[in-house]
Formats: structure tokens, C-alpha cells, sequence
RNA sequence: GGGCCGUUAGCUCAGCCGGUAGAGCAUCGGACUUUUAAUCCGAGGGUCCCAGGUUCGAUCCCUGGACGGCUCACCA
């Protein structure tokens, strides 16, 4: 380090390249013909002596290409301090023209070379993959050595602009709203928690976006969406991270139908671009989306499967049947909350091909407008795939006088101790009592979309930096 | 939060019945002028996760803790 510290600045402010590793390999032909010199920088990934020669694979953002010193076109020292001194793990530009070995690789022949950055710290080795810890704790190790995790994030990348484009497309507003909010709501979560200091007050991180863009449809945006963070209080695991990227969608003078047509839309058109011709596999599913998708109704699904029409049955009967079918019941748990546990036992796991779930108990959704037909029932759907849940959409309740009651009912099970219950958004009702014209709502988990879309089950794949423990956590070896 | 499994060199991992530890890659020294996980010769590198306990002796057995993996519960 010294040594190589007072022949050459280790750190230099930048370097002019002239072709990427692509365009290298697109231009080769002409490249070679005309002995053209490149300057070409990246990371070096191996090192292969043979005495007076050296070859050193090169790699930029996209890929390899190999350099190689020679001892009789760098001159003695020259080639001696290369050779010696550059690791694997360093950046470097390299100039030169371009040529194929015997062995068909394309190469540098360098005339010179710089130092970008010297690595102080070795690269892990090559033949095995990281352990997925270190995968996840330390994502540039394996972003630097796996070109197909760079590809799955890019992946991402390219979803999260197709829908962009999609909703775009159809005159939605892309807007921000609070993270940091006074009170929590949209959703049944525990919040994190956190504290203003010059306003000496509480401030919750948020567990939906939905009061903030109700509240821009209030004001007269008839279409808004938002993909954001939100974080939520709960346990980890494969598909749980404690913030996560949700989309939402609002759509004026929109009931659930059209917003169950808009999502199908969106889904066809991911699954098109991402997917084999509007195929996905994922977990050994085959699912295929070119098809319309199906729909049933909660109820008449959970009909199916336990063989009997539940609708008309008091809570004990259902209690009964869901206890037969091995639902864990537990004290306080209310008939529609008996029928979601039914539900996911019987019916979600069978659900793979896209399916619309419609019509949900009422009491699951304070948000959603009662249904217009059946008493009970509200104006909801749930998209699942591949037996989980992506999205969740009502025809958006805009009655002030019933939202307030709903957030009443939600009070009393938050007083009965349910911590998860919705609190009572008193501005949330203010800006409601002005007026929201009919609305659809959806939301839509983007990290299990793009799961679902690059086909893995374990939620750290699709994020770049997943929440870990510290390594070193405090009082650790106490 | 519960259950099961794991934590050993920079990385990926072996380590038998309790007797103070090994491999490959990486690193360092040497050989080699077209290599592809280059090859060949040689060397260095360890708080065996932490704290207790049992034992003449603990990487190994026991207890507790930390972190991780799978799984169940909760949730998206």
C-alpha cells in the first residue's frame, strides 16, 4: 500500500471512458479493424499471472471484459508494480485496443492504466454463493458478485416504471403525501412510533397512505396514486419487512368494479411485459394471466368449501363449523372475523390462478362502502395470486355520518384492547363532511408483486437493504 | 413470541468417542509471455459467537444469552 501510495494517486477524482463493457462488445468489429484505443474502467474480479503476462477480467455495470498486461508493451517497471500490486477488489481504467485471445475472449491489449479505487478490504470468494445473511447485511458483496442480483433489482427498477407509466397513461396524478403523520389510519397495523421535538408531540410513521389521498380527492384530484414506504410494527419473516412499498390508487366517480377492471389491467400488462408471453411460474405454480381472471364472492366461496351457505347462520353456528375445520378460535373473535380465518384456511391456499375475491364481510373493512345489494357485505375486493393476497380495493365509503360510526365501532374495539384497531381521524371526518364524490380505492403490495413477478419466496430477494438485527447488538455477549 | 437447526481463518465449509483445529478460494514469497475456478512450489493467518458450569482437560457435554436459518403464530 505504501509502496504503491507514492507511485500513484490511489484515489483520483474520475476518469473519461469511452465504451461500456456493451458497447465494447457491440462495437468489436469495428473496434479491432480500425485498432481503435479505449479507456475502460471497472472492477477486477480475478487475477490470472503467467510470468511476463497477466490477465485480469474487468468488470463495469454490466458485465466482463478482460484486460491483459504484457510485460514487453508496459516496460519492466511498469508491469512489475501491476502485477504486484493491483487485487482483486480494485477498480481500475485501462487503455488500450481491443482483440480476441486464441481461447475467443474478448480482450484489452493495455498500454496504460490507472487506479480508480484500491480495495483495502478482500472480495468473498467466488465458487459459493454468500450465505443469505451476508447477502442480505452487506448487499454490495453480493450485488458485486452476483450479475443475477443485479439483475433482479433492476428488474424492480423496470416494474416500478412500468407502472408509473401505466397510471400515467390513464391521467392519475402521482403525488406524496406524509410519512410522518399525527395520527395513524388506513389500515389495521401497530405504527412505529416516534416524537417531534420542537413541537414536543407524537408523530406516527405511516401504516397506509389512504386518509391522506381521500383527502386529495376531497380537494378536487379525481385520479391520484402513490408508491411509497410504509411501515408497520409487526413481526418479520419471508414476506414480511418492516417497511415496505405499497401502491395506492384513488379513482373518482370509480366503484370497485371499475377499479377491479383497472387491476386486472395493470396485473395483464406486468405479467405480459415480465412474465413468458402473460405466463408466470412462481413456486411451481404456472399461472396464467391472458385470460380474464376469475371472480367469486367471499361468501359463496367459503359456501363451496365448507358446503353450506354460512350467510344466514348465527355467530356460535359459525363458530362451530370453523371449529370443525381447525379455525383456532380465540375469545373476542366477532363472526366476520371468524369467517376471514375460515376463509384463509379453506379458501386461500387455493387460490393461484389470478382470482378476485368480492363482497367481504363488513366488519373487516371500515373503509368500504356497504354493499349496495347485500345487507352485511361491503363493496371490496381482494386480488389473489399464487394463494396470496396482492390487492385490496373498495368502493371507498364517503358517507361522513357512517364513517364516523365506523370509526366509533373501531374505538370500542380498540377500548376492548385490540391495539390494532383504526383510530378515530377527526380531520380525516372534517375533510370528508366537505364532500368526496364516489370513489374506487385500491392498494397493491409492490414487494410481492415484484416476488411474484422474479419468482422467489423470500421478500429479502426483491428488497435491496432488508431490515437485520445489528450485528453487533448492544449487551451482545453480557 | 414458541419449536427445531446453526454460529470454526477475509469468504464457503469440514472437524470422529472430550485431549488446544483443517480444506478450497483469498493473502504473502517464488516459477511460468494467450490465461478462463489458470497451473506448480512454499509460507502466514483462529477470542472455534459470548458468559457461566461439569471435567485433570471443553470447539465438542450442560445452562443462560446474542445473532442467523427454517417453521408456527400475527401481519401485507
Amino acid at each position: 500500500m505504501e509502496e504503491l501510495g507514492r507511485h500513484v494517486d490511489l484515489y483520483p477524482y474520475g476518469y473519461d471512458r469511452t465504451h461500456t463493457s456493451c458497447e465494447l462488445r457491440d462495437q468489436e468489429e469495428a473496434l479491432t479493424a480500425s485498432e481503435t484505443v479505449v479507456r475502460y474502467p471497472g472492477r477486477i474480479m480475478a487475477k490470472r499471472g503467467t510470468g511476463k503476462t497477466l490477465f485480469v477480467p474487468v468488470w463495469d455495470g454490466e458485465g466482463p471484459i478482460q484486460a491483459y498486461f504484457r510485460k514487453d508493451d508496459l516496460g519492466e517497471e511498469k508491469f512489475r508494480l501491476i502485477s504486484k500490486l493491483i487485487d482483486i477488489g480494485d477498480w481500475i481504467g485501462v487503455e488500450g485496443t481491443l482483440f480476441r485471445t486464441r481461447t475467443g475472449e474478448l480482450t484489452i491489449a493495455v498500454k496504460d492504466f490507472t487506479f480508480l479505487a484500491k480495495a483495502i478490504r478482500p472480495l468473498p470468494e467466488k465458487y459459493h454463493d454468500l450465505s443469505l445473511e451476508n447477502k442480505s447485511r452487506r448487499r454490495y458483496l453480493d450485488l458485486a458478485m452476483n450479475l443475477e442480483s443485479r439483475t433482479r433489482f433492476r428488474t424492480r427498477s423496470a416494474i416500478l416504471r412500468e407502472i408509473r407509466s401505466f397510471f400515467d397513461g390513464r391521467d392519475f396524478l402521482e403525488v406524496e403525501t406524509p410519512v410522518l403523520q399525527p395520527l395513524y389510519g388506513g389500515a389495521t397495523a401497530r405504527p412505529f412510533t416516534t416524537h417531534h421535538n420542537a413541537l414536543d408531540m407524537t408523530l406516527y410513521l405511516r401504516i397506509a397512505d389512504e386518509l391522506y389521498l381521500k383527502r386529495l380527492i376531497v380537494g378536487g384530484f379525481e385520479r391520484v396514486y402513490e408508491i411509497a414506504k410504509d411501515f408497520r410494527n409487526e413481526g418479520m419473516d419471508r414476506t414480511h419487512n418492516p417497511e415496505f412499498t405499497m401502491l395506492e390508487c384513488y379513482a373518482a366517480y370509480w366503484d370497485y368494479h371499475d377499479m377491479m377492471d383497472l387491476t386486472e389491467d395493470l396485473v395483464r400488462t406486468l405479467a405480459v411485459k415480465f412474465g413468458d408471453e402473460g405466463s408466470l411460474t412462481y413456486g411451481g405454480h404456472e399461472m396464467d394471466f391472458t385470460q380474464p381472471f376469475r371472480r367469486i364472492t367471499f361468501m359463496g366461496a367459503l359456501a363451496e368449501a365448507v358446503g353450506r351457505d354460512l350467510m344466514p347462520l348465527a355467530t356460535d353456528e359459525i363458530a362451530a363449523i370453523a371449529g370443525e375445520k381447525g379455525v383456532e378460535l380465540k375469545p373476542g373473535m366477532g363472526r366476520d372475523k371468524i369467517l376471514d380465518e375460515l376463509f384463509s384456511l379453506l379458501v386461500e391456499p387455493d387460490l393461484i390462478q389470478p382470482t378476485f375475491v368480492m363482497d367481504h364481510p363488513r366488519e373487516l373493512s371500515p373503509l368500504a362502502k356497504a354493499h349496495r345489494e347485500h345487507e352485511g357485505l361491503v363493496e371490496r375486493f381482494e386480488l389473489f395470486v399464487a394463494g396470496f393476497e396482492l390487492a385490496n380495493s373498495f368502493s371507498e365509503l364517503n358517507d361522513p355520518r357512517e364513517q364516523r360510526r365506523r370509526f366509533l365501532d373501531q374505538k370500542a374495539l380498540l377500548e376492548a384492547g385490540d391495539d390494532e384497531a383504526q383510530r378515530l381521524d377527526e380531520d380525516f371526518l372534517q375533510a370528508m363532511e366537505h364532500g368526496m364524490p364516489p370513489t374506487g380505492g385500491m392498494g397493491m403490495g409492490i414487494d410481492r408483486l415484484v416476488m411474484l413477478l422474479v419468482d422467489t419466496n423470500n421478500i429479502r430477494d426483491v428488497l435491496l437493504f432488508p431490515h437485520m438485527r445489528p450485528e453487533d447488538a448492544p449487551g451482545a455477549g453480557a
